[in-house]
DNA sequence: GACAACCTGACC
DNA sequence: GGTCAGGTTGTC
């Protein structure tokens, strides 16, 4: 489900309603979505004062007074919500935080239960975290390109591996490669600075816009006050099978790239080689 | 690199 | 019954 977009809609109304608050009880429901054993998660979190609500990629990171970080990953149908504490509680709701002084709880609801929540103790950052890539808005178009050089790997799933370049999914991977006429499988190490220069400044555009949308809702995504996203309205490709192309008019083709459903326009975004030999 | 796995629901 | 889904990880 979410992307950068959708995960900074997320941290800023967290961040909004947390900051301060302090954390009474949490309720488990489903301890597989945590990664720490349950006493460690509970005895971490009870009675805990959240100073901060981050974003990293597409991790969300609360930090708490004692300097230990509650980090989030929603994977494809995590949602946390707010909601009055009484609110009734569906089958789908794993983790549920009371919070005080404040009459909401936080919630974690999960539909395919993908997403993971683990506590980061002081002095002991995660793996997944140390790991992780620039997002697109803190690496410069040279950095870009010099990274692009070194690998021959397609775009595409190249922009999807968060070690390389963090925050970007399947919607606006795609939308960034159709806008910046590219196509998915272009060797990453053929593109001229000026290609590289372009699908930064476009990444950041799409992203920018998608933001102030508050993100794209295809069917799971909400915010943290259960609002949807708007940014669908401004898909181009992404879930536009079929459709023409609105620069050249070409229908917009579903094809498989990196085992991940991909649309482009075969039009505007042709590989500059063909594979080598097969001509005869 | 391709593919299965993790899960559930929607749709054909 | 089968296929697909906004993500990531582990295996041939």
């Amino acid at each position: 489900m979410p992307e950068l977009p959708e995960v900074e809609t997320i941290v800023r109304g967290l961040r909004e309603a947390l900051t301060g608050l302090r954390i009474r009880a949490v309720h488990l429901r489903n301890s597989k979505i945590v990664r720490n054993s349950p006493a460690l998660f509970r005895r971490s979190l009870t009675g805990a004062r959240i100073c901060a609500v981050r974003r990293q990629g597409k991790f969300i990171l609360i930090d708490l007074e004692s300097a230990r970080t509650l980090v989030i990953h929603l994977r494809m149908t995590g949602q946390l919500i707010l909601v009055p504490e009484r609110a009734p509680v569906d089958q789908h709701t794993h983790v549920l935080f009371d919070l005080t002084p404040e009459g909401r709880q936080l919630r974690y609801r999960d539909v395919r239960k993908f997403g993971r929540l683990e506590i980061q103790e002081p002095g002991w950052p995660l793996p997944h975290l140390t790991a992780l890539a620039p997002d697109p808005f803190e690496l410069s178009a040279r950095e870009l390109f010099l990274k692009l050089r070194e690998k021959k790997r397609a775009i595409k799933p190249l922009l999807l591996d968060q070690n390389f370049l963090s925050g970007l999914g399947n919607i606006y991977v795609d939308e960034s490669l159709y806008r910046s006429q590219i196509h998915p499988l272009t060797p990453a190490n053929g593109l001229s600075e000026v290609q590289a220069g372009r699908l930064h400044r476009v990444i950041r555009r799409v992203l920018r816009q998608a933001i102030l949308a508050k993100g794209t809702t295809v069917s799971d995504y909400r915010g943290p006050e259960g609002i949807i996203g708007g940014f669908q309205h401004f898909l181009r490709v992404y879930g536009c099978t079929g459709e023409p192309c609105r620069v050249c008019g070409t229908p917009i083709q579903k094809s498989r790239v990196g085992g991940r459903g991909t649309h482009s326009c075969p039009g505007c975004q042709s590989l500059p080689k063909l594979p080598p030999a097969n001509q005869a």
